[in-house]
DNA sequence: ATACAGTGTGCTGATATTTGGCACGATTAA
DNA sequence: TTAATCGTGCCAAATATCAGCACACTGTAT
């Protein structure tokens, strides 16, 4: 395990998640490492074009650079290569902001977005991560997994043994009708609607999600668009060559 | 000067260029280390979260992880930031690729794009990066530069004495009229405009360009969607709070 | 079938690299 | 002025990295 590779990463995402730059002796403190330990890997970073430190204030902050490597793994994400247009279309007749996400179990993270011009209206970020057991996105991916799996992810956050049997029936409901709703489940006072994206694997990679404030989008409106979320999520999956959702035929996921 | 990380990140750069997961001797042998080095770099690389092997065929590819990073850095790009919208509205009336670009010399990086539905179209990806001195934005972002400044990029890849000062020439040009056109300047058949952004420093931070095959964006084209594109990057530069560009008032950039 | 060249992975002892404490001048605060 | 805190540079001690070798395994060619 190479430590000082550990402790630069540490160092880059301590980076990414602060507004602006940071100085050495904060940033040593944030990570836990000496100031020279911190000073010499910044001075690193600075000269592989990681990082940037501000001449006036010499203090550090990252460049574009890990943006790029970034940007050319999303690139290849196939998912995310075709949906795009599938959102538009969807867009064109639900003016609320459109989130696409993947599993990453215990957790789903938004790879697309369409964003409502509308002045309220929810706001998510892409590159950002939700619980997946409460966001009506991981809802509608976790509902087509095998039981044990998802009991086990379930136990991690569920105590309640009837909360537990409770979400079970709720996900059984998802796989009847093929969309997961969510109340104010991951963010207060966002309601959403998702659909499964199935990508040629045994269980769906991802989903389509649409959200807005719960002034707007009540359970009846969510439900109601229900079949063009779904139709949308089914055409982004048509598109990656599943032609039709194999329910009920489930690999064991670990 | 830490080299274990300079290795890991060589690792990485190199995964995030090729389009599939790598074996440890193939990677071995690009990046110039020993088999056991790497695949040491890549176990913690594994371990943390930013790389995956597949189990089957165990090569490595990268998660989305970096990405992640990478997202929340560009989602505090200022230009980024207010560019949407302006892109928009100049897309409904101009249907070909537009691009945002922000300057890292020699190079311009391209952050942001709108993509002509045209089956016909220039096609670039965000990440990517052009030389500035012949790319239409690198050139209109240039000649806002002090002319030390452009000289010394300017020799770089300019022998010849007479080419040198016709570059000047034009760079003249491009800051009269306030915007710069490239014919197949970074990209064969690729015809392009482009209209500074100004950031609040005293040289332009970006570029607004507009680009297209050959046949449709002739040069006579181009010229008529001048002032489109330049309103376009004014308002741009408008958003991030720059009332209007201080033409002939240099900073000495280094 | 057998040999072979390729792979990914796991040791280990030698060594080169990282390490943390200390010191310095420059800023900032009191 | 004093005092605290900042970023930076240095150094000997120690530790974590290193290259080489070995092994099991896979697929290919003989």
């Amino acid at each position: 395990m190479d430590s000082t590779t550990v402790k630069a990463l540490r160092i880059m995402e301590a980076l990414s998640v602060s507004d602006d730059e940071r100085g050495v002796s904060e940033l040593s403190r944030q990570v836990g490492l000496t100031k020279s330990n911190t000073f010499r890997i910044l001075s690193t970073l600075v000269d592989q074009g990681y990082v940037q430190s501000n001449p006036e204030t010499s203090r550090y902050f990252l460049t574009l650079k890990i943006w790029e490597q970034g940007a050319r793994v999303i690139d290849r994400n196939p998912i995310r290569r075709v949906a795009r247009p599938h959102l538009q279309a969807l867009f064109a007749k639900i003016n609320e902001t459109i989130l696409v996400s993947v599993i990453d179990l215990p957790e789903v993270l938004y790879i697309e977005k369409i964003e409502s011009d509308n002045p309220v209206r929810a706001s998510a970020r892409v590159g950002q991560r939700a619980p997946a057991l409460r966001a009506a996105s991981g809802k509608s991916i976790l509902a087509f997994y095998p039981d044990d799996t998802i009991k086990r992810y379930a136990k991690q956050s569920i105590s309640n043994k009837s909360d537990l049997s409770s979400f079970q029936n709720e996900l059984s409901l998802v796989r009847q009708r093929g969309f997961a709703i969510s109340i104010s489940g991951s963010r207060p006072g966002v309601n959403s609607i998702a659909a499964p994206i199935w990508d040629g694997q045994m269980v769906p990679g991802g989903a389509l999600s649409v959200s807005g404030p719960s002034e707007r989008c009540t359970l009846k409106y969510l439900e109601s668009i229900a079949s063009d979320v779904i139709n949308t999520s089914t055409l982004i999956s048509g598109s990656l060559g599943v032609s039709s959702p194999t329910n009920g035929n489930f690999a064991f996921v670990s």
